[in-house]
RNA sequence: GGCCCGGUAGUUCAGCUGGUUAGAACGCCGCCCUGUCACGGCGGAGGUCGUGGGUUCGAGUCCCAUCCGGGUCGCCA
């Protein structure tokens, strides 16, 4: 093995050369094409790859150096570059070469388990145990630089705008609402613990009322929930909190930092204002307070001309207080086959619906589920009300209105991917507004805060606190971008009186307001300016400016469904010793 | 916790209604080759078929259980 002694690297090897000039450069060998009395190796770094010759003739001991060159091994070469004989047109670098006289072999390398090439099959499992050499491929790394040029901007454009950055902290209060906590045992006060934040939504709120004005924070957020392709246990936030200002002000920061960040990542240009959506209508268009705009297939109400039909599914429906709404998926006759519709009915079912009614349009005669209960001329208005022509799919749901929108929503999405109709280079951000500030929970038979519980009502809704909580709308909103939860934020409250008054009306006692937000309350008796802000998930935004479909492609060490890692097989068991320090014993049964 | 999909050389896969010695490509190893760049030529090694049971004369193949991974529903104020 080599040192790089009286070695210095001048050079990356994506960076464009100049023939004539000698240069180093360090790297992974990427291939070695050994043609027998010339060796051709391509050295591979972070920026880009280089070919780097060795002529036998020329210098017998560096040549045989080269011949002993494996893939992965580390090496250094120092050379003149030169202008190559035959031209690879295909990578950045393809007209030059360097003509190496000094090679190191720093370090050697076992094979790998599976190649280091850009357009990789190998099975994700394998890759992540050796997430380190997944790493090494292009489209990784492209995607982890692209990840820290977002933090960048998100810093740049931030700290432009008069934010502060600030650090919260990791060990918290457990406030044992919403998503489940991770808990942090505590040595020193044995049976009790601290908290992951989910959210620093609590000390930025405070930071607010400490007078910073504005900050930032790229947070670090702990949920201890069941993972998803778009969501990690662990995952990190672009955070901010701003003072004296109303949605507006808030929504267009929030504005001018995406329109930033695209045109200064991806060179994409977001017009601004961005579109916005009430929360009432996002559900009856899309079936989704997160609709993908990408593409139509809007849901109709149908309810008005069927609710005199003879089918009883939906005149039951209607009557209930309920509806009957459809999508209609265009020219989908050909795709969605019988079978395929059979399909679709089992996974409504699976989503709540009872069923799913359809008209596919095929022949000259649409076939349509629901037909012998249709009178004369009624299924004709119905096609034509929903604008179905022939080739048409029309899929109906018939329920209550909380079954039938989101139903329609899923189906919708679900339809556009199997029509493969989503144009994969657009960016369609959204503003959901309005949202309602209470959600019944039928199980408990109480209004919950939809939101947080420190959301303000709209200044016209305050009137119906008490009264009439279904009519309380919340200076809320999200942002979506393509069908994602980007961004969610809100205005707080900043009134004593009324903070008071929202933990009320959503059934909490004193003992309990004390308990889980004592510190926080008692902050807003000293005075808090108004306030309010956004967290922007970071994890999603590299995600979907990378286009890649997991949130695992933009982490550098992900975790994987069940929240182990599998690299460094975490969560692990800890010894005796350990949890007796800590005062814990483990009960549940050992994996 | 429910449902669906997957697990066969290092990797990606094939392997029929159960039937000789489980194949291919890439990778790896050896030899040859002075302009390759998906280099080429010749030769070679490499398999507890995820694991454990069961059915059978015989199991990669059928059955049961289990582990691992992915997707999804629940969950994610």
């Amino acid at each position: 093995m080599d040192t790089m002694k009286g070695l210095k690297r001048t050079h990356y090897c994506g960076e464009v050369l100049t023939a004539g000039e000698t240069v180093t450069v360090g790297g992974y060998v990427d291939t070695v094409r050994d043609k027998g009395g010339i060796i051709f190796i391509v050295l591979r770094d972070r920026t880009g790859v280089v070919q780097l010759t060795f002529n036998e003739t020329t210098d017998k001991e560096v040549f045989e150096k080269a011949s002993s060159c494996h893939s992965e091994y580390v090496v250094m070469a120092k050379g003149e570059v030169r202008p190559r004989e035959s031209v690879n047109d295909k990578i950045p670098t393809g007209h030059v070469e360097i003509f190496v006289d000094d090679l190191r072999i720093l370090a050697k390398a076992q094979t790998p388990p599976f190649e280091i090439v850009d357009n990789t099959n190998t099975n994700e499992e394998l890759r992540l145990k050796y997430r380190y050499l997944d790493l090494r491929r292009k489209p990784l790394q492209d995607n982890i630089i692209m990840r820290s040029k977002i933090a960048k901007t998100a810093r740049d454009y931030f700290y432009e705008n008069g934010f502060i950055e600030i650090e919260t902290p990791m060990m918290i209060k457990s406030t044992p609402e919403g998503a489940r906590d991770y808990l942090v045992p505590s040595r020193v006060h044995q049976g009790k613990f601290y908290a992951l934040p989910q959210s620093p939504q609590i000390y930025k709120q405070l930071l607010m009322v400490s007078g910073f004005d504005r900050y930032i924070q790229l947070a670090r957020c702990f949920r201890d929930e069941d993972l998803r392709a778009d969501r990690q246990p662990e995952f990190t936030q672009i955070d901010l909190e701003m003072s004296f200002v109303d949605v507006e002000d808030i929504m267009e920061m929030g504005e001018g930092f995406i329109k930033r960040l695209f045109n200064d990542v991806l060179n994409v240009e977001i017009p601004t204002p961005l579109p916005r959506l009430t929360y009432t209508e996002a559900m009856n268009r899309f079936g989704s307070d997160k609709p993908d705009t990408r593409f139509g297939m809007e849901i109709t109400d149908i309810s008005e001309i069927v609710k005199g039909c003879g089918f009883g599914v939906f005149t039951s429906a209607i009557e209930a207080g309920g509806s009957v709404r459809v999508i209609t998926a265009k020219n989908a006759a050909g795709t969605l086959t019988r079978k395929e519709i059979d399909k679709l009915t089992e996974y409504v079912r699976g989503i709540g619906a009872k069923g799913l009614a359809y008209v596919r349009w095929v022949e000259d005669v649409p076939s349509c589920s629901f037909a012998k209960f249709m009178g004369e001329g009624e299924l004709e208005k119905i096609l034509s009300a929903v604008g179905a022509e022939k080739g048409d799919v029309v899929l109906v749901v018939a329920d209550k209105n909380s079954v039938t929108l989101p139903t329609l929503g899923a189906l919708r999405l679900k339809v556009a991917k199997q029509l493969d109709i989503i144009p994969a280079e657009k960016f369609n951000f959204l503003w959901i507004t309005e949202f309602p500030f209470f959600e019944y929970n039928e199980e408990t038979n109480h209004w919950d805060a939809m939101h947080h519980p420190f959301t303000m009502p709209m200044d016209e809704c305050l009137q119906y606190l008490d009264t009439a909580p279904e009519k309380v709308f919340a200076k809320a909103y999200d942002l979506v971008l393509n069908g994602t939860e980007l961004s969610s934020g809100s205005i707080r409250i900043n009134d004593y009186e009324l903070q008071q008054k929202m933990f009320k009306a959503l059934g909490l006692t004193d003992e309990e307001i004390e308990a889980k937000f004592g510190f926080l309350v008692e902050a807003y008796k000293y005075g808090a300016a108004p306030h309010g802000g956004m967290g922007i998930g970071l994890d999603r935004l590299a995600m979907i400016m990378c286009g890649a479909d997991s949130l695992r492609d933009v982490t550098a060490f992900p975790k994987v469904q069940n929240a182990s890692e599998l690299m460094s097989a975490c969560p692990s068991p800890v010894d005796k010793d350990s949890l007796d320090v800590l005062g814990i014993a483990v009960t549940a049964k050992e994996e």
